[in-house]
DNA sequence: TTGCTCCTCACGTCACGTGAGGTGGC
DNA sequence: TTGCTCCTCACGTCACGTGAGGTGGC
């Protein structure tokens, strides 16, 4: 068979498959009178087997040297091109998102693209001090796309600098949020901690519909911030999950200040109440969650905790009941300065 | 500043820096009487503008239109380079499966390894005809590995082929059901479906192990069919499933039948009555269901539905009426054949 | 004078494509 | 004789690395 028809069956170039000879791949076994190279069945499935080989990113001097070496063992090569091509593909990836990035910084000249390059080179760098830097001044003087700000806010784990994001964020306008709920769809609960952290400090409508939708995360963490941004704003729905933080621990003292804030409105007032009082009965045993929950009751506002904190004075659980009764005596102080000249009182303090 | 204090800071080899010079990407704006080149700092800010650019995957020939041609925009070369760059990585993604692929099969020398590529090309051709040969007749005579059908079955679209697929996979031994369970993990409802499909066909217990999670998959085939293999089994706990098969039509003749063989046991075969009667009072209203229902009936072992049946005779909803009269005589035959006789009678039919 | 830096020129890499200039076989 | 296929030789691609052989400035 002549090189032309060889080609045609494999999809090889004549080209290289001279070439192949040159090199000593796939030599074919015979030549006509007239110099032309003649390749048998045998040699035309050499060639199947090199494109095989090729096809798995083998370049041609290492086909060459499984075709000459017998000990030269598939295994070891096979790791080192899974190797190679894991590092390639995590290179072309981060690239893409580079492109990706400028692309949605919409550039208007090549200047520009070159600052938003150096801009995204300033937040992933691996000191904390520079990409703080590049947050807070960043290079031309020009100002950071909200999209680059919510993208870095998700990964940062430094607080300084995730603070410094999250205030540049907030003013960077509103295009950051849709960057945020892809972050709040990460199976990571870090990244969801993140932006929620970040959605708090947006004061947009979107912002707290996401906010709402975190007050079902699984991660504890995710639900806490979310009920201290919405109880802040002033959100109702958070409640539940306010009464939550005020059990579990963390920024308990946070959460009691907004349920007080909320139970301004009388109906909430009941409800929270009654849900402290629950919590109460429901945690008989320990003695840390009901001193939380008996000082956030101190937090209701006005007198309305008054008749339980006097209850809970007499408590069997000795930390609670001291607690408790200095508590009553500041609310009740609270009554004095109730009376109609008590404001004059709280000036003269 | 001379050419290799500016590749200290610039990271840029000084060979490259002779090069930019040469191509006119950033040529200094000096050169010393002995004929260094002198950098000044703007021609050193040229540098670092070009490696900006650079590392978006733009060539130098690229770079040097940008700086020439004053109306050469970056929108559609930026959008040129992320599709580019989408493809590489897509190439790259097939490549890595490919090495995997050749990774797990454990070849024993090259013409193993080329093989395993030539099979995987025959998997994966866009002809079904090409597909089938390669499962039903593969290069070389091998054996395909367990994994690589594994994989082609979560994808196969042609029912012919996927059959092929199946049939080889419960010939190849139990590496398939890892691969298959990888399947059954997925987002999508026809792969999960296809797996399902395809565990069906495996004897082993993790396969049965599989097919009870699948149980509670939120796609209703992908459930009908778990329920239908699992009840094959004489797993009980498919039940409700097969039920379920019953009542919303797709395979209810096969349910029905593996619902009638579970219930020979007679603490299930009260449950599934229970059940039925349950569904057909529940479905009042819709008459293709209940005669599905009243049908699954007739499957019971002996005369248990037999009572069930003479109710629904005189039934309101006329063709559940007609169907269950014609299901009452034939197991009034049954309890003929029934009698001690019975036996002869029927070796005589 | 001794290192060090710089200079230009040029070859090699890798898997090809694309000629130029010439010839064999129907 | 006219196309077609084949031959060899060799240059170009692209972003570099690595010399060779020589020189400038402290």
């Amino acid at each position: 068979m002549l090189i032309g028809e060889v080609a045609r069956r494999s999809g090889v170039s004549a080209r290289m498959l001279r070439h192949y000879d040159s090199l000593g791949l796939v030599r074919p076994t015979g030549r006509t009178r007239g110099g032309y190279r003649e390749y048998t069945a045998d040699d035309v499935r050499r060639v199947f087997h090199v494109e095989g080989l090729r096809c798995l990113g083998l370049s041609l001097r290492q086909i060459a040297r499984t075709l000459n070496e017998p000990d030269f063992a598939p295994s070891a090569l096979v790791g080192d091109l899974i190797r190679r091509t894991e590092e390639r593909l995590s290179r072309e990836h981060e690239l893409l998102e580079r492109l990706r990035a400028v692309d949605a910084a919409e550039p208007v000249g090549w200047r520009d693209v070159a600052r938003i390059v150096e801009l995204l080179h300033g937040l992933s760098s691996p000191s904390a001090a520079r990409r703080q830097q590049t947050v807070l001044a960043p290079p031309g003087r020009a100002s950071v796309p909200a999209e680059l700000l919510a993208e870095a806010v998700l990964t940062e784990s430094d607080p300084n600098v995730a603070g410094a994001l999250r205030w540049a964020l907030a003013r960077a306008g509103r295009n950051g949020v849709a960057s945020l709920a892809s972050g709040m769809a990460s199976a990571d609960g870090d990244v969801r901690r993140r932006a929620v952290l970040a959605l708090a400090e947006l004061p947009e409508e979107a912002a707290t519909v996401l906010l709402t939708d975190a007050l079902g995360d699984p991660e504890p963490a995710v639900r806490r911030h979310a009920a201290l941004a919405l109880g802040a704003r002033g959100v109702t729905r958070a409640v539940p999950a306010l009464i939550e933080t005020v059990v579990e621990g963390p920024n308990d003292v946070e959460a009691s200040e907004i349920l007080g804030t909320l139970a301004r409105d009388a109906t909430w007032a009941r409800r929270i109440m009654c849900r402290l009082v629950d919590e109460l009965a429901g945690h008989a045993g320990d003695s840390a969650v009901r001193m939380r929950l008996t000082q956030a009751l101190a937090e209701m506002p006005g007198t309305i905790a008054l008749n339980t904190l006097r209850q809970l004075a007499d408590d069997a659980d000795r930390p609670v009941a001291l607690i408790a009764s200095a508590l009553v005596r500041v609310l009740e102080g609270r009554l004095d300065v109730g009376r109609p000249c008590g404001d004059r009182h709280l000036g003269a303090g």
